[in-house]
DNA sequence: ATTCACCGTGGAACCGCTTCCAATCAGGTT
DNA sequence: AACCTGATTGGAAGCGGTTCCACGGTGAAT
């Protein structure tokens, strides 16, 4: 059907291999050989067949991106990052997409064994012991965004510090009724980061003398829609808090969007501060904990391509810093 | 290295052919052998080398998403949308994202060749005659999606009804002075959708009787920034006009900003009006010109796993809808 | 003139799978 | 008992590359 390696060697009157050391710019053929098979390639407009190639050299040059469903923002920005990091090379990212643990555990089962793809890049989603242990000795190099291992490389961010960055700056605002807002903090897909956020709020809170109260802690599905709605269970509550702190810069939008139906004013009523940093975080005016989204994809991919070029890869802990980004949705407290 | 085929075989006592047919649920395999040959595959940890699969069947359930780097929130969108239609399947999507048109010249023509994918598609990017003959010649099912062709399946939106939607709209709150802020309408990637929306500028503007002047039209590169620099340059002219046309809601973001910083009033001393409809548009309250973005993704990828699955690929045009969403960037004219 | 090293080159073997074809075997027919 | 049928099965060939190895030819060294 297509034009194969033999057609191009028919024509130019050589061998297979020489048309293939023509292909690799192997240095050993002549000039006027080399001549010939380009011209013969050109004439018959062929392309070696990726397949062929990659079982006989074992390589795809196809990285995996296994990330959940593009449902936030943050996934997005960090994609971002990967993508033009992988620009200037010859891999070209597959994207895995998660919308299950089950699905999870069959991605990186399946991508563990040799010959699948190159290199992983995993978002927000951690493998188990036991997936880590078959990348390991598979020697299949991985590099975890937005999660920590002991023994695959990875890109993080303290969100424990995160967490406390957040409640600290309410509370310096004077608040003390102070709720946080959170994806579920056993996430299906990992320990999530939501739970790291929830104890540097906790720490805090007891750093300061204030008293944690039980309903002042909710969590729930991801998304803007939940966020709102349990914004509204917490701004109805008889006592509510005067300062929502929440897991994630999208549901901080659920809440804002919860305050204005309900119609208290924001940061008059109820001051909220996201997390994350992510750039419609800056449209609606949301004080936030930024971290750097995009860089995370950026450098993780470029740990993993370091990663695939070096004969010994070598693990890497990569951490990145979290700052508070003050804006218009925290102020003092006025009750 | 790796275990392969005939490792199970020899572990299982039977032939490589048998444990293929294991392998493809072939039927012709009695219960017992089956079996057999299962059981050696779980005692091994075996999973088949999908290159030689992929070599031996000519298949590589591998679908090329050929798109401008993810600077625009509407090129994640239809992303997101092929994303969720694919995830049914078998299928992967490999991102080949295009920075300069030499680039997408390159994915076009090496993508064309037999056994590099099984389909492609293309978002905001059309290839020349040239390379559209060469998909159809060597049967490589492809769909278009914002962009429109005579031989290849596309989705896509009527964009000079667009802008004259947008324009309409201006006009009827009374306004007489309408700028349009525009991406260059020779974009370098494709006849360019802003084209269209100028064409539907232009039109209303005279199907109204008014003027059309040259200043009040200005293009330049893509992206937030520019945006604010060519909106700052129309406010600050002896005669600015009072709303103000962009082909896309980044660009009316950045109009925004401008409006801001020259301290103008929106939509008190100008109207903004953007297009596409990205979820950012709803944060900074713009009224803009929606189009189906996700849903031109789900669309196109599952016209294409009908091309896939059908023996005779059959040429489709799907239109999509667009349509007013008044918010709050756009006013009477007070003027 | 003979030997030797080295450069270019052709082609077989191999990568690991699928599939076709031939062979075996059990059971049913006549 | 001889024959036929259909169900299973083993294994070779083929997919289209890469690479190793052997070989012929050239020019320099002896």
């Amino acid at each position: 059907m297509a034009t194969t390696i033999k057609d191009v060697a028919r024509k130019a009157q050589v061998g297979v291999g020489t048309v293939s050391r023509v292909i690799n710019k192997s240095p050993a053929v002549s000039k006027a050989t080399r001549k010939k098979v380009e011209q013969a390639i050109r004439d018959l407009n062929y392309a070696p067949n990726p397949n062929a190639r990659r079982l006989s050299l074992g390589k795809t040059w196809h990285i995996a991106v296994v990330l959940p469903y593009l449902t936030l923002p943050s996934y997005v920005e960090r994609l971002r990052g990967i993508q033009e990091a992988l620009s200037n090379t010859d891999y070209k990212p597959i994207l895995y997409s998660v919308g299950t643990p089950e699905q999870r555990d069959e991605y990186f089962h399946s991508l563990s064994h040799k010959n699948h793809v190159d290199g992983l890049l995993a978002i927000s989603l951690s493998p188990t012991q036991e997936q880590a242990q078959r990348f390991l000795q598979n020697h299949i190099p991985v590099v975890l965004i937005d999660a920590r291992h002991d023994q695959l490389s990875h890109v993080f961010v303290d969100d424990v510090h995160g967490g406390k960055l957040a409640t600290e700056h309410l509370i310096d605002l004077g608040h003390e009724r102070i709720a946080y807002i959170s994806d579920y903090l056993d996430y299906p897909f990992q320990k999530s980061a939501a739970a790291n956020r929830y104890q540097g709020y906790r720490q805090t809170l007891q750093d300061h003398s204030l008293p944690y109260r039980e309903g002042y802690f909710v969590q729930g599905e991801q998304g803007r829609e939940n966020a709102k709605t349990m914004a509204k269970q917490l701004l109805s509550l008889e006592d509510p808090p005067s300062a929502i702190f929440t897991s994630c810069d999208t549901q901080a939008i659920g809440v804002l969007d919860a305050a204005k139906e309900i119609g208290l004013k924001v940061p008059g009523d109820v001051s909220v501060i996201g997390y994350d940093g992510v750039s419609e975080s800056e449209f609606v005016d949301l004080t936030t904990i930024a971290q750097p989204l995009y860089g995370s994809g950026h450098i993780a991919a470029n740990m993993l391509l370091h990663l695939l070029a070096s004969s010994s890869p070598t693990f890497k802990s990569h951490q990145l810093p979290v700052k508070v980004i003050q804006r218009g949705t925290t102020g003092p407290n006025h009750r």
